[in-house]
DNA sequence: GATGAATGAGGCTTCATTCAT
DNA sequence: CATGAATGAAGCCTCATTCAT
């Protein structure tokens, strides 16, 4: 279910069937701008969302606008993620953890997405995804001011720290790592070490040591590579 | 200056003018390939290098092959990085803390350039950069072994951690982050620190604590922005 | 008010909302084809109209259909201004210069309508717009007869002449031109004359004359126009 | 042949084949645009001059640039037309007539092409074809006073009427009538005796007068016309 | 009946790649 | 060899028309 943040309040709601479509749109649109980047081709998407070319240019006059719906729909389900997290955890360390690991499919395509310089720009334009952001920033820094004020977390970083920290986590190493979870779940650790106040002692990382033969050696493919 | 990494190694080498228009093209796709991504316009390359689209077909037949180019290039020099900094470091940890804090124009680009799944695919089925890059990783392998060997590293973190982690911080938190240098340092640093063996005293962060309103809260632009 | 050339004269008349639904299509329909051409998409017409498209599309299966629809009503129109024409004035010269300057909207959207031939085609093919033009034509010859009869009109043109001068007349110089009612004008006038039985005075044409600076020039734009 | 108005004087002359291809594309521009409207499919016009699509683009980069490079083209020749006709006629009057007989090929595309509003508005915003417009418009000025001094045509009009009556006369009647030629000769023909100074006399029409029967009685096509 | 959503063919334009000069 | 022209496939987007509500 993503939420409708059309322009004009006063617009009728959509046709059950117009709704339906849009969701599997931006759903569909979601999962091929993580696979694919925010340039797949829109027929794609649509195919993918099993709709017409018509219909999702109905819906979103141009590709621009598809992106920053994309986007809204990201932001305000990372929002939810994040005010919950900073509810319902019993410590400020708690939330700023869990907040660090929920956003999975969420942050994941957004960051994604903002490491096109194009879809970029579009966010950028788009005051909606910007008021989200705020909310998401103004929560992440009550979090931040939380877990400091109990102790928990080094007090020389800022919510701005944390936020880049966080963005950096979220670029998986590669598409296709065959262990990409496991690689993530320890950085992060390494990384929530890192912030702990200096003294208090860290976690132990998750699972083995990865080696460098765990890296994957890519195949080769077969054309003969001749190159300049 | 680039290495010619030619399939065939018999060939004579370049002249000198045909060698200057290739470096000189893999300059200018380094440089675009960095800002626009890999899927610049091949005219554009082109213009940018001085030359026209035929010379730069010549020298590489399509984009794949230039992409390859790139990738090895870049490979080939933070490889080269990397053993000085192996070498040339009094300790294990000085030669990853340089390791870590060196690539800059390199691995930048080399990673930009790998979050789009199109690059990502070609450099895989690349048989010269996938030696590169493993030298590149057997050299992590053993400083990262004389780090934790002179008790500096913490125990639990293999090279492959320390590769995936490298390749989260390479990612630039935005495009445009009006500070993004000092936001990386700090980042690198908050990582140091969860490397560390425990107990053993972690650096403070350099600069002042990024807040969230330093975070860039992007300026409006004009359109309506109807969507969907 | 509009009339109904439905196919099946034996089909009920139809109902008062359904009429008035009609009437405002083809009203919409004429202006947008005047000022826009026979290509208007059918949405803006349907919208002008204050009707959804299904309901044009109802009324009217396809462009042609509607374009029939909308040729049939002009001619029918200036048949019977024909045909008032003829009986009403005292003289066969009145006549023909009352025919001349009447069908002021009438001809303007027909012939703007055949200025494009996509929609020439249509009409063409169309037989109940011919049978209203055979008797506008029809109109026209007596009239004709009666003024040469009188000695007005050279005896050396037929209907079929006026006709075609008729058709080149009702072609507005150019869509914006600021006075192009007192250019029409002068322009008939010009063209009476010519039509007069050699020897009898013809009329002074009406207002200034038109000097070469009341010729539009152009407003420069600002684009470079680039062009090949 | 046509000719060059690059916006860029500096640029090199086009290579031979390219040049040859620029003319071919003007020429199917030209004669498509006279039957088809300026809206025809770019593709058409592509195949009519024998060249992709790529190459029309590589030359005009829009359709806008293409109309715009035809109506320049066209003026230029109109031009050229008019000054011969301002030199080489012995009277101003026969100036005047050869110069509402001459423009054939050119201005009819010219004025069909201003038919479309699409078409005017780009026209509009070109200076380089407003500056052909005003010599044209300067060579027929001239052209008027020399006729009114010499006393052939009559006082009261401007260059202004005529350039509007001209535009008039070379809109043809359809544009598939089986004897337009004839037609418009006579239309011309009436035009001109009713511009002589009165009491002067005219010329007789050339041929036999049009019946309303010649007028094309179109016919019927196939299809069951089943309108609103 | 009326409405507006959905569809998909078709036109526009870009750009990777090939080829003549 | 270098250059830049030509080609055409492929992506974007618009609209005529059909169909579910």
């Amino acid at each position: 279910m993503t939420t409708d943040f059309s322009a004009s309040p006063g617009e009728p709601p959509l046709r059950a069937d117009a709704r339906r479509n849009r969701d599997q749109i931006i759903g569909a649109a979601k999962s091929l701008f993580t696979s694919d980047g925010p340039e797949v081709p829109m027929e794609e998407i649509a195919r993918s969302a099993g709709v017409g070319v018509g219909t999702l240019y109905r819906r979103f006059p141009d590709r621009e606008s598809l992106i920053r719906a994309v986007a809204r729909d990201n932001f305000a389900n990372t929002l939810a993620q994040a005010e919950a997290a900073a509810v319902e955890e019993p410590t400020g360390w708690d939330s700023l953890v869990r907040l660090l690991k929920s956003s999975d499919e969420l942050q994941l395509s957004v960051h994604l997405g903002m490491s096109s310089p194009r879809a970029w720009e579009i966010v950028k334009g788009d005051e909606i995804t910007q008021r989200l952001r705020n909310s998401l920033l103004a929560t992440l820094d009550s979090v931040v001011a939380t877990a400091q004020a109990e102790g928990s977390l080094r007090a020389d970083v800022g919510a701005g720290d944390i936020a880049a920290i966080f963005a950096m986590l979220l670029r998986r190493p590669g598409p296709d790592h065959p262990d990409s979870q496991r690689l993530a779940e320890r950085a992060l650790q390494v990384m929530l070490d890192g912030l702990r106040t200096p003294g208090r002692p860290g976690a132990g990382l998750p699972g083995e040591p990865i080696s460098v033969s765990e890296i994957p050696l890519l195949k080769r493919d077969k054309r003969p590579a001749r190159d300049g």
